[in-house]
DNA sequence: AATCTTAGTGCAAACGTTTGCAACATCGAT
DNA sequence: ATCGATGTTGCAAACGTTTGCACTAAGATT
């Protein structure tokens, strides 16, 4: 016995039937004897008999399985949409494969190569830091293959984008910051070729300008990386060097914002009390950290399984692309916990 | 023009050769005369021929691709392993199909399922807490089929099984903790059914015998779930109601470990010179919390490439799985920081 | 008795590749 | 001339399915 799997080959020939029966009595399709079926379905079961993928989608020119791209799984905003990814798919019957870009464009596009090669039926993608040009997507947009983008979107026309309300999120955040009486609030930028950053820091000042403040551009200071030791250092240089020194902090994201909270603490400032911070995403320490993290949470599970039902959709023709034209955006929330709140009500 | 990729019957057809031959062309096989490799590739590129790894899949019987089955992408430690795996596979030519278990047994076997179908090469497994019965693997294992368990091994005979030194490293964690003179020290255990649970308790154990000190059992307290809010009121039990109050907490996990953190400054006492906490795992936030959070960091992502390169070892019979009868151990580190460190050196 | 339905089944092609074998032409050596 | 060798190519089968079409045998209808 060999490890081969049984084929509808083996039951047809031990049936002495042909393998258009058995694939028609496995299917019940009309038209084949109960009598016939009944053997059919006995002998696969005994023989542990598994319908060859493969064999399927050479016939079918479909795969039944989704390309997902993603900069680092590690993120844990990226591991939440996975998640919904993986749960739609599954309960629709799709698989799929993973490939992280590491944030580099080489990856991106290798990993699109091998991704096509295998005859996937669509991509979902938040493309990388890196890439700027969009030649490898639009080719395929062009010919008409499903591609979604997900919370990094693209200004490519015709491309679908589906995203986290970045900037009300944003918005939220600094006009809760006012609220509670800050005055000097700080925006720890992100890298300002992704839009997400851009419509962030655009919250942060329509903000300001709503509750007529004025907007200080050297309050505004980019954080390319993101992680704490880096926004740990800057925002230790502002504290110590800034002529008026701020009194609250708005970060593109909660490493950033952590970070602000470290060097705050180390200054001896007391927060909330003398410094309010507010990061973004809602990572699982927001909770865990003293004191505990504001931040704007972003429904990642919500946003792959949206995606994903939407991407199953055009695959499966019941939607079409061409009648969505507008972004599709979720909606953040705001997740006020003891680094933002002086004023208890 | 459809949709269609270009394939060697196009070629072939354009050039007026046959199939076989602009497959060999393609391949650089001998016997092909320089004009027609020529010709057979120029023309390739022109129409970005890709070949289709479906049908290749199907003639070879071997998909290239491999199955991931872990329990969450959201743990770190989790997101860590894939990325190792990622990068061995891809480096090597192989996909990554990637399924989450939710820790569900049902789900464990039917992504089993699936990927079979898909004709998967091999498997990397960290099986799901409700799995108590192997058989949907050993059938596998006994068909020769390439299995690895990482991190959450098994006992079944002939499985290669790849973990971190889960008992060395609660074994150093506990040392620690009694060098830095901490005397009643609780374990906030792991599910009981899971190795790495027991083989923690058993490096505690082992720790507080070598130091001559008395194990009481009431100072070892299953956290089933994990979590922090579960950790927080049992260690806040703990602390209030035990008649010799710990005074230092080693956690199966970080979350129990920022739990009882929480658990223990809510109740005011001073960490780390009242109370000791060693987490297990070295999640990203262990530097972020206050006091930052020693722990025992386990090499993820060395443990997924490593992991991966016995697989593929495996898959194209470079390696004999026969030949691994042990279990493969790779070495934690045990990362003190101010959450244990009351005697500065 | 001749024709028409109908139910049940099989044939063969197709999806895109690879590969053992055979076929052919050309050329040099006998 | 004949034989072998060599270089180049094509044929056809195979991987496991699905599916349009054709076929058979039986029963129903005239």
């Amino acid at each position: 016995m060999k490890l081969g799997q049984a084929t509808i080959k083996d039951i047809a020939k031990e049936l002495n039937v042909s393998s258009s029966t058995v694939s028609r009595a496995l299917k019940d399709y009309p038209g084949i004897s109960d009598e016939t079926k009944r053997k059919v379905k006995e002998l696969a079961e005994k023989l542990n008999y598994r319908p060859n993928a493969i064999a399927l989608s050479l016939r079918k020119s479909r795969s039944y399985t989704i390309g997902v791209i993603i900069p680092e799984v590690v993120h844990f905003f990226f591991s939440t949409v996975i998640s919904g990814i993986e749960e739609v798919a599954y309960s629709r019957g799709y698989n799929v494969i993973l490939s992280q870009t590491n944030e580099k464009i080489g990856r991106e596009k290798s990993s699109i190569e091998t991704m096509l090669s295998n005859q996937i039926d669509g991509f979902m993608v938040s493309y990388s830091k890196e890439t700027e040009n969009f030649d490898h997507f639009t080719r395929l947009l062009d010919q008409g293959f499903p591609i979604i983008f997900f919370d990094r979107s693209t200004d490519i026309p015709n491309a679908i984008n589906i995203m986290v309300d970045d900037y009300k999120g944003a918005f939220d955040a600094v006009s809760h910051l006012i609220e509670q009486g800050y005055q000097k609030i700080v925006h720890l930028a992100g890298p300002k070729n992704l839009k997400i950053s851009k419509e962030r820091e655009r919250g942060y000042r329509d903000a300001l300008k709503n509750y007529g403040m004025e907007i200080q551009e050297e309050y505004i200071v980019e954080c390319p990386v993101g992680s704490d030791e880096e926004s740990k250092e800057i925002t230790t240089n502002l504290l110590t060097t800034l002529p008026e020194k701020p009194d609250a902090f708005f970060a593109n994201n909660d490493m950033a914002a952590v970070g602000a909270m470290a060097a705050a603490k180390s200054l001896g400032f007391k927060i909330p009390e003398q410094i309010g911070i507010v990061g973004f995403s809602n990572w699982q320490f927001c909770s865990m950290v003293d004191p505990s993290l504001s931040s704007v949470s972003q429904p990642g599970f919500r946003m792959g399984a949206r995606a994903t039902d939407m991407l199953l959709d055009i695959i499966e023709k019941k939607l079409d692309p061409q009648k969505i034209t507008e972004p599709i955006t979720l909606d953040t929330q705001l997740l006020i916990r003891n680094s933002s709140l002086r004023i208890k009500s």
